[in-house]
DNA sequence: CGCAGAATTGATACATCTCAAGCTGGGTGG
DNA sequence: CCACCCAGCTTGAGATGTATCAATTCTGCG
C-alpha cells in the first residue's frame, strides 16, 4: 500500500481547533495541563481501520480533524453504520476495554488520544470532564434516535436528503456559519458507506442521488462535492418538520 | 374514561425494587436521604400519555414498575419508537426543559420522580449520581446502536425474533434469572406498538408472529403471553452472532 | 348479547433489492 | 506519453419482501 505522509499540525491545547467543543471544553487551565500531559496524537489516512470490533482498545480519543465511522457487521456480511464521528466527537468508552464496533477513518483523520487508565482517573477527579462527557453522550443519544426514525420510517429519497442536510449542517458548524440559502460541501463517505449509514444498497443511494440531481435539488462537482442551490428545498425532501430543526 | 385505581406500594428507598440498578444505585445512605427528600411517585395506567413531545417537563424520573415508550411522530403520521423504558431506566434529561418525544405508558406504570432543578443540583454535587447516570446513558447508547442495526438491516422475521429475545432477556433480568431453555413472558406492547418499535406495519408484525408460531419457535397463550420452548432456537432466528450476546 | 378494539388473514401494489452490464477518472506501468 | 486498469459509481431489468387496502375473526367487557 502506498504510504502518503499525513502532515496535520500537532497543536497545543490552547489553539486546538476543537478546544471549545470537545470533552475538554469546560476545563480550566490547570485541568488542561493535566490532560496535555497524557495526550498524544494519532493520524490515519482515508480508508484505514482504527480498531476492529472485538479488539482491545487501550485509549479513548477526540476527533480533531476528519471523519470516522462506527460500523456493525452481521455474520453474513450485512453492515450497518451506527456512529459517524466528526471533529470534536468522542471515541471510546472509558470503562470498556474491547471495541464493540469497527472504527474506520472515512477521510484522513487526526485523533487526540488518552490512555484509558489515566483518563478514567481524570474523569473520577475532574467534574468538568465527566459533566461534559455526559452532555456529549446525551447529545449522541439524541442523534441516534433521529437516526432510528430515519432507518425505520423514511423513504430512500428522504434518507438521502436527510443525510445531506446533516452533513451540510455539521460542515457549517465547523465553519462557524449556518446552513441556509446556497450551500456547498464535500461528502465524507463513499456511496457504499452512505448505504451502510442509511440502511440501503449502494445502487439505491446512487439512483436517489441522480434523482435529486435531475430534480435540481442538488448538483455535483465530481463525485464528492455537493452544491445545494437552496437549502430549504433540500429540507423539504427530508420529511422532517419544516420548523423543528432550524433553531435546534 | 374509566378510572381504575392504581395501587402500587410507595416504597422507602431501602426496599425499592430498583434500588441497586437505577440512577441512585451507587448512593450512600446520606445521599439517599437527600434524594428521598425530593422524590415523589406518579402512577399511570396502560395507554396513558406521560408527556407529549414539545411539552415542558418539570421532572426527571426512574421507572419503578411497568414499561414506557418514547415515540417520534412525523408530520404525516409515520411513527417510530426510539426508546423503551423498563424498570430502573431513567426518563428525561436534567438540562432540558422540553420533552423531545411522546412518552407513553404501555403498561401500568410507576415513576419515581424528581423535580428538575433540585435533581440537577444533586448531579452537580454528587459524583455517585452523575457517574451512574453517565454509565446508564452509555448503556442506552449501546442499546440504541443495536436497535439501529435491527432497523437498517434485519428482515421482518429477524426483527420480531430479536424483539422477543430482548424482552425475554430484560424480563429474566428483572426476575434475577437467565433466559435459556424454556422461557415465558408477557409482551408489554400491542402489535401496533411493536410495529412502531421495529419499523414495520402491524400487519407484517402479525404475519411474522404467526409464522414463528407455525414453525414452533414460539407459542401464544392469549395475545400477550409468549412461550418459547427453546430460547436458542429463537436466538437462531435473530440473525445475531450465536455467541455474542450470551455473555454480554 | 353485542359492541369495539385488537389481531389475523388475504389479495394486490410498489419500493427497494439483486444481478448484471457499462461508465468514469485518476494512477501506473510499458 | 499513452493505454490500460481498477475502484468507485451509474444505469438497467427483473425479483422479492413488505406495505397497502380490505375483510374477517377474536376477545374482553358493559
Amino acid at each position: 500500500m502506498p504510504h502518503r505522509q499525513l502532515a496535520f499540525p500537532q497543536s497545543e491545547c490552547a489553539d486546538c481547533p476543537i478546544r471549545h467543543r470537545a470533552v475538554c471544553a469546560r476545563c480550566e487551565t490547570d485541568e488542561l495541563e493535566q490532560l496535555e500531559a497524557i495526550k498524544y496524537y494519532r493520524n490515519y489516512e482515508a480508508g484505514q481501520t482504527v480498531v476492529w470490533a472485538g479488539d482491545s482498545m487501550d485509549f479513548v480519543a477526540s476527533v480533531v480533524r476528519g471523519v470516522a465511522s462506527l460500523t456493525q457487521t452481521m455474520e453474513d456480511g450485512r453492515r450497518q453504520m451506527v456512529g459517524l464521528l466528526l471533529p470534536s466527537d468522542f471515541l471510546g468508552r472509558p470503562s470498556r476495554e474491547k471495541a464493540p464496533y469497527d472504527v474506520i477513518a472515512t477521510t484522513d483523520l487526526q485523533l487526540c488520544c488518552f490512555r484509558r487508565a489515566p483518563f478514567q482517573n481524570m474523569i473520577d477527579t475532574t467534574p468538568h470532564i465527566s459533566q461534559r462527557l455526559l452532555e456529549m453522550t446525551l447529545d449522541e443519544l439524541d442523534a441516534a434516535r433521529e437516526w432510528m426514525l430515519l432507518l425505520g420510517r423514511k423513504t430512500a429519497r428522504e434518507k438521502i436528503a436527510s443525510f445531506l442536510a446533516i452533513i451540510a449542517r455539521r460542515d457549517a458548524q465547523v465553519q462557524q456559519t449556518i446552513a441556509q440559502g446556497e450551500v456547498g460541501f464535500d461528502l465524507p463517505l463513499t456511496r457504499e458507506a452512505m448505504a451502510d449509514y442509511l440502511g440501503l444498497t449502494l445502487e439505491t443511494v446512487s439512483r436517489q442521488m441522480s434523482s435529486l440531481k435531475r430534480d435540481g435539488v442538488i448538483s455535483l462537482e465530481g463525485k464528492r462535492r455537493i452544491l445545494v442551490p437552496d437549502f430549504d428545498v433540500l429540507l423539504d425532501e427530508t420529511g422532517d418538520d419544516s420548523d423543528g430543526g432550524v433553531l435546534a
